[in-house]
DNA sequence: CGTTTGACTACGC
DNA sequence: CGCGTAGCCAAAC
């Protein structure tokens, strides 16, 4: 059983599921941290909350030059959450240069750029749950409202 | 040593 | 819809 508790294994789970992301694509901290279940020793609701925080320390000491594309992990919103301005602007350049496209909010669509998730039979060997999809925006001209994957 | 500060989010006002 | 807070914890002040 993982014990997730430990920095440095959940570090190692989150840079094996970032490690998944394709060139152009992007995830989130809640969707890397909905695929990880935690152990007994922390209650869940807590590590629900504390998870995508732990992701993001993960991304913040990413071991370079390991082909972990830190780049591809962003907020919610759909922005870079480096507070660093230099760093901001570095993570963006290379999503451009990925064709990631940013809007005039200096946000990313996860309808066009989501990344759905690694596949069932890598998230099953890896024992990690399917991540939370995105909720795909309700087209008004698609009659009545309805809930689908990505 | 005590305090502050994070690549976050969900939730309650 | 915006804002503050809780949740854990290590590192930097």
């Amino acid at each position: 059983m993982l014990t997730l508790s430990d920095p440095d294994t959940f570090n190692s789970v989150v840079y094996s599921i970032v490690r998944q992301i394709p060139e152009g694509q992007v995830s989130t901290f809640g969707q890397i941290a909905s695929m990880m279940t935690p152990t007994e020793d922390i209650p869940e609701e807590d590590f629900k909350k504390l998870a995508p925080k732990w992701v993001g320390d993960a991304m913040n000491i990413t071991p370079p030059g390991k082909g972990i594309p830190w780049q591809r992990v962003i907020n919610g919103q759909g922005k870079i959450s480096l507070r660093d301005e230099q760093g901001g602007k570095r993570q963006r350049r290379l999503l451009e240069e990925e064709g990631v496209v940013f809007n005039a909010k200096d946000a990313v669509d996860f309808h066009e750029f989501g990344w759905a998730g690694p596949s069932l039979e890598w998230l099953r060997t890896h024992q990690l749950n399917a991540p939370r999809p995105f909720i795909k925006k309700p087209n008004p001209d698609d009659g009545p409202q309805q809930l689908s994957l990505f």
